[in-house]
DNA sequence: CCCATATCGGACTCTTTCAGTCCTACATAG
DNA sequence: CTATGTAGGACTGAAAGAGTCCGATATGGG
């Protein structure tokens, strides 16, 4: 439905809610503030660090805060991080193939449109967040 | 997920069809020569035409044609036709509303986004499949 | 040393959407 | 009047999405 999930949703929201920050915010800080479910957030929070993009420390005073400047934060890598399909099409992904077994006479046009909807989604950052 | 439905898929390579036969097609024909289920498609072409880019004619030596250029066809009007939502999230759109009640604090930026996805779809027509 | 405060991460449920099927009605050329 | 088409409602099954629950682990401060 060229709709974003939740996750990447939230994901930015809470990217966003970093870099105005600056420093460290927990996960119940940023989902109290942004009508986020806490639990959910969580998640998507420790895949976001899985990606390297943000760090954690637990414990107490711990929490979450970005490892790189926010305009180094393309949304791209955001829907990466959160989405497991993050391409137009099955016949436009690399670890997918085309159920319509034989010919898709769309494939080469269809990569073109993947590669230009990439190309805008990179072009934004978090940094345009603000 | 970022992806377009299988509506949308088959829609395009169905408009792509007619656009290279230039004639009649029926929808056996179509869903035949693409591997796509003939009942899903016979659905999405009644969509297409009640959008008014296609015509049937019912009966004997019936089917269905296009009714516009092929390059006045952008994509964006095929996702409009065949799919409910067709923003990039629930805030860019008219008819939803976010569910994040009071500040959506990215509802700007993504309304931009969405602007620019846009773009990029209107730019493709169906002419650019052949 | 404890305990309150955090992240970590598996498992699970509920709801919605998507893809696809089935069946009946209607139109029309030959 | 019948073959061959479209028109369209109702339904099913599978998958994805969103959100919940619970226990484990780490850690700074009293």
């Amino acid at each position: 439905m060229l709709r974003l999930s939740k996750r990447v949703e939230y994901g930015l929201v809470a990217l966003q809610h970093l870099a105005k920050r600056g420093d460290v915010a927990t996960v119940r800080e940023i989902s109290d503030e942004n009508n986020i479910s806490y639990d959910l957030l969580a998640k998507i929070m420790q895949d976001l660090k899985r990606d390297g993009m943000i760090y954690s420390s637990q414990g107490v005073r711990g929490g979450y805060a970005l490892m790189l400047a926010p305009n180094q934060i393309p949304v791209t890598r955001v829907v990466d991080a959160l989405e497991d399909q993050s391409t137009i099409t099955e016949c436009t992904s690399d670890h997918e193939s085309c159920t319509r077994e034989g010919a898709c006479t769309i494939q080469g046009p269809m990569h073109r449109l993947q590669e230009q909807v990439e190309r805008v989604l990179n072009s934004v950052t978090i940094a345009q967040l603000l």
